[in-house]
DNA sequence: AGCACA
């Protein structure tokens, strides 16, 4: 087994990931593309000598960092396909939403100093990297805690379902929202099915980052978008 | 290959 012996962890940790990525866009990218399985608390990723090409995400529970270990395992991400575990031991910020959370000591001294001083007054922070989630509020979060036994979700791919449109919405005004988004190509509609339509991508990543992006857009008050990817 | 919390 790919996981090893490790146990389940809420956080998952990434290797072989592409080391020439930025880290903002990384941890940007990773947090598009894992949302996908349940609420993110924090994602980790330095890039020093010895942690580059590695990455750590903490999701809010256990049953989403396992759905995400076993789908998204060697999913081609910037062009090479991640290794996913558990993490090896709790995240910082799992340790902080329990109230157990005490400084580690076993560290360089200057580097200890100075966490010291920080983490002394600190009380805890929004751990959600650099606003990519602010904007649907809880919608997308109730649509997930809604949503849990109707499907496991399909690999991702660069085609999206969406679901719950307004019986009125046309492809004109899809293509509006979705071409704003790298990569689209095209937004596709069935007479016969009203509510429903599928948004093509170039590529996987490019169509996480739009899925991200418009979870639970409301083109009319009644209407959050559920979107997920395409069963091909 | 490499398990941290800038």
């Amino acid at each position: 087994m790919l996981t090893g012996d490790i146990p389940p962890n809420q956080t998952i940790y990434i290797k072989n990931l592409n080391e020439k990525i930025k880290k903002e866009e990384l941890k940007r990218s990773l947090y598009c593309l894992f949302s996908q399985y349940g609420r993110i608390l924090d994602v980790v990723a330095l890039k020093t000598a010895r942690l580059r090409g590695q990455a750590w995400v903490a999701f809010s529970e256990v049953t989403a960092a396992s759905n995400a270990v076993r789908q998204m395992q060697n999913f081609p991400f910037y062009d090479k396909p991640m290794r996913i575990q558990y993490a090896k031991t709790k995240s910082d910020c799992v340790a902080k939403a329990e109230g157990s959370f005490v400084p580690r000591e076993k560290k360089k001294k200057q580097e200890e100093k100075a966490e010291r001083k920080r983490r002394g007054e600190e009380a805890h922070q929004s751990s959600v990297p650099n606003g990519t989630s602010a904007q649907n509020g809880g919608t997308t979060a109730s649509f997930r805690q809604g949503n849990p036994s109707s499907q496991e979700a399909a690999a991702p791919n660069n085609i999206l379902f969406i679901e719950n449109l307004p019986h009125e919405t046309t492809s004109m005004m899809l293509e509006l929202l979705f071409r704003q988004y790298p990569g689209f190509r095209e937004v596709r509609m069935i007479e016969a099915k009203p509510g429903i339509a599928f948004v093509e991508f170039e590529d996987d990543v490019q169509s996480s980052m739009a899925m991200q992006a418009l979870q639970g857009f409301k083109i009319t008050p009644q209407n959050p978008m559920a979107i997920t990817f395409a069963k091909k």
